[in-house]
RNA sequence: GGGCGAUUAGCUCAGUUGGUAGAGCGUUGCGUUUACAUCGCAAAUGUCGCGGGUUCGAGACCUGCAUCGCCCACCA
């Protein structure tokens, strides 16, 4: 053996082993159906029941980040579990990420000169589609250089044509269900990206801006958006409010910039009497709150800002100027003209901005789909409170709690190509007629289907059909994961593995992506997607700061796995980080890591060079028991050993079954090198024969196979080196886990 | 406006049901021809953010407060 050891020599071979043996591929194991053995009080129980993980799928549309090395979790848990001789799945995936790989790819397309209108949309498709297919090869080359042992032979996409066959009929069966609804309504839209977005792509960000007191006549509002005021359509007071008692019901008239104007004053409860001057503009096609008082008062809606962020020629003058501009020019002429009384320019307030590109969110009236949420959340937060699902840390659950009771409908529709299409029909008939009949939703002339062009229209028979434009929101196919990718992978594999086992994703995506899935999986498949949710935290830069590609501070995982092994760099993810909170990448610790890899390598050097030293008679074998073991050892010191080791097995067994990964590593860490090697080992050294070499010797082995969920790659290679006989199996990593235990 | 987390050795962080503080890195001293200098032995360093409280006993539990970070939130 060398002196040292050198993880590029070992771990591309290693993981090729692995591949080539088929030692990832899932096996369902026919003489012991699990099916409906989950029903514990039928006494049917058979077999074994499967563990499985669905690996959240990576976006497609970069290399994979230091954060998703955080996958070790999944990997330890699998192996751990495998070993244990449990029919173990661990599903890999790739997610077309909708709206973010368009963004992705429109900012190369940006360095090009070029923009995503210079192209047809099936061009467009095309383009970003290649890109996509070219980034997933490169990541699942970084999940196996990281050593995960994903089954290859099931991985999925969310663009694969049997995953999109499962998300149309979910959205046809909402659909019939009454879940689904188009409506014409306000919605966060960005105007630089050109989508719509849900509430949860919008970020909130205090800024200061001028607060502007206008004059209405005799009466004063104060607002921050002059520049809408073209499209008010009342004025409005709280109907308790003394001061304005008098003008409830009557017509304002009073000068703007652009002549005469009247307005009704209407009193609403949502108006704060003190805020401002009491009074409020109302701008129904611009502020949620005003939309809603259109509806309650019967206001007419005129838009002012346009979907590219212009106003509409309802500003006559101010026609075409961008939203900031315009707001600056009116203010200066309605100064000029006097309309202005005063203006704040201190005012603090939250304006609402594009999680991606951070451009100032305009409400914006716009027909969508949207799933009505709250029928779908009461389960979920059931399948919780009732414990069929656990979330570990449970610290977490109360995030899940807060959203889920307090949902609000959820916009699908995206205004980008990149996606799965909507399968949502319009008649150009009927809609043109529902619209001269003054129907605003187009509720009707709308045709679902699972995917497939309609023939025609079901109500007037025309074939002049159109489709939707939109594409869903990626987080609806992704929200369908656990059983839309069991069900299209092997036959069996959805009754077998479905529920999941375990979800283990970082805790950031724990509103967008696992409630989301807690919802549509009870939906559709009436059974909770998992059982578990395991929350990992960020993995922040060394400074402690977030990953981000503006930052420039974005490590890829495999310059650590080139320059630490990826045993290291596994281990360093583990190791010192309570599971859920964030973590600073630390360079001593991979440092520390790496050395510990090489502790192991040194301590099977020693022992092989005993063996060699020995040429013991016996062959060491792998099924040992403990127990066994113990009646084998003469010496007392070695008795010992074999019980502390025994200790260990125990400990590291409870600690990985209760998702207390740090304290695993960290015993593991602290056995190995401050008992084992430095006190063990150094004992040994002076009287060893050969039935202490075979205490030795087992006793690594099982430290190995301890280690090996964390550290796979130098175990099996040690463990190869050793040559172990037939009996004891040609892997470590499908050796039998050396400790029984359940909790 | 609400919520969550953090505050422990110089630095980065653990501390699992309350029992006189731990790791890695760093520092200091000593050692090492034979598993490993990617090493060993030894040592130093903490008013566990601050104030109250519960308890025989609190870093851990309760309650205030401070600082930092994150998340949620339609007062124009």
């Amino acid at each position: 053996m060398d002196k040292a050891y050198d993880h590029k020599k070992v771990e591309d071979k290693i993981y090729k082993m692995w591949e080539e043996k088929d030692y990832f591929s899932a096996k369902i194991d026919p003489s012991a159906p699990f099916g409906n053995a989950q029903d514990k009080s039928s006494g049917q129980v058979k077999g074994k029941k499967p563990f499985s993980i669905i690996l959240p799928p990576p976006n497609a549309n970069a290399p994979l980040h230091l954060g998703h090395a955080m996958y070790v979790i999944e990997d330890l848990l699998i192996r751990f579990h495998r070993m244990k001789g449990i029919p173990s799945l661990w599903l890999p995936g790739a997610d077309h990420a909708g709206f973010e790989t368009q963004f992705v790819f429109e900012k190369h397309l940006q360095k090009e000169g070029k923009s995503r209108m210079d192209y047809p949309r099936e061009t467009l498709y095309r383009m970003i589609w290649d890109f996509v297919q070219e980034n997933r090869k490169g990541m699942e080359g970084q999940l196996r250089k990281l050593g995960f042992s994903l089954d290859w032979s099931r991985k999925k996409f969310t663009l694969d044509k049997d995953i999109i066959a499962i998300v149309y009929k979910t959205f046809k069966k909402m659909y019939e269900d009454n879940l689904i609804y188009r409506e014409e309504r306000l919605v966060n839209y960005c105007t630089y990206c050109g989508t719509s977005f849900s509430d949860l792509e919008v970020n909130h960000r205090e800024q200061k801006d001028p607060l502007y007191f206008i004059k209405y006549g005799p009466l004063i509002i104060a607002t921050v958006r002059p520049e809408t005021k073209f499209g008010d359509t009342a004025v409005a007071v709280n109907p308790k409010d003394k001061r304005y008692q008098k003008y409830i019901g009557k017509i304002l008239e009073f000068d703007t910039l652009l002549g005469k104007k009247k307005l009704k004053v209407i009193a609403d409860d949502v108006i704060d009497p003190n805020f401002g001057t009491g009074a409020a503009k109302v701008t129904p096609a611009h502020d949620e709150k005003d939309f809603e008082m259109a509806g309650r008062h019967d206001l007419e809606i005129v838009k002012v800002i346009d979907f590219d962020g212009r106003l509409t020629d309802i500003a006559g003058p101010y026609e075409g100027l961008r939203v900031k501009e315009a707001r600056k020019k009116v203010a200066e002429d309605m100064k000029t003209k006097g309309l202005i009384e005063k203006v704040d320019e201190e005012y603090i307030h939250i304006i609402e901005t594009c999680y991606k590109c951070g451009t100032t969110i305009e409400p914006m009236l716009l027909p969508q789909w949207f799933i009505k949420m709250e029928p779908l959340a009461k389960p979920a937060i059931e399948a919780v409170k009732k414990g069929k699902i656990k979330i570990t840390p449970s610290k977490f659950e109360k995030i899940y709690f807060q959203f889920l009771e307090n949902i609000r409908d959820w916009n699908i529709s995206r205004q980008i190509v990149w996606g799965i299409r909507i399968p949502a029909w319009q008649c150009v008939r009927c809609a043109r007629t529902n619209n001269e009949e003054g129907k605003t939703n187009n509720k009707d002339g709308w045709i679902i289907t699972d995917g497939q062009r309609p023939e025609e229209c079901l109500v007037c028979k025309s074939k002049d059909l159109e489709q939707d434009p939109d594409t869903f929101d990626t987080w609806f196919s992704s929200s369908q994961w656990p059983f839309a990718t069991l069900q299209t992978t092997k036959p069996g594999d959805y009754e077998y593995f479905y529920p999941t086992t375990v979800m283990e994703t970082g805790y950031d995506i724990l509103r967008w992506w696992v409630a989301r899935m807690v919802m549509v999986g009870l939906y559709v498949t009436e059974k909770v997607p998992f059982e578990n949710v395991v929350l990992h935290g960020l993995v922040n830069d060394p400074l402690g700061k977030k990953m981000s590609k503006s930052k420039g501070n974005i490590v890829n995982p495999l310059e650590l796995v080139e320059q630490y092994g990826a045993d290291a760099v596994r281990f360093a993810l583990v190791f010192g980080t309570a599971l859920g909170n964030d973590q600073a990448l630390s360079y001593p610790k991979l440092d520390a890591a790496r050395k510990f890899t090489n502790k192991l390598w040194n301590i099977a050097r020693f022992i092989d060079m005993k063996r060699e030293a020995l040429n013991p008679k016996f062959e060491i074998s792998n099924n040992k028991t403990i127990k066994q073991l113990d009646n084998l050892a003469r010496n007392k010191t070695d008795k010992e050993w074999i019980n502390k080791t025994e200790k260990l097995a125990k400990d590291v067994t409870e600690d990985l079954e209760k998702y207390n990964f740090n304290f695993a590593a960290e015993k593991l860490y602290e056995f190995t090198w401050h008992q084992f090697a430095d006190i063990y080992i150094e004992d040994v050294k002076k009287r060893i024969d050969e039935n202490s070499y075979l205490i030795l010797n087992t006793l690594y082995l099982i430290l190995l196979k301890l280690l090996h969920p964390i550290m796979p790659f130098v175990t099996e290679e040690i463990y190869q080196r050793f040559n172990p006989p037939a009996g004891g199996g040609e892997s470590l990593m499908i050796s039998a886990w050396p400790h029984e235990q359940k909790y």
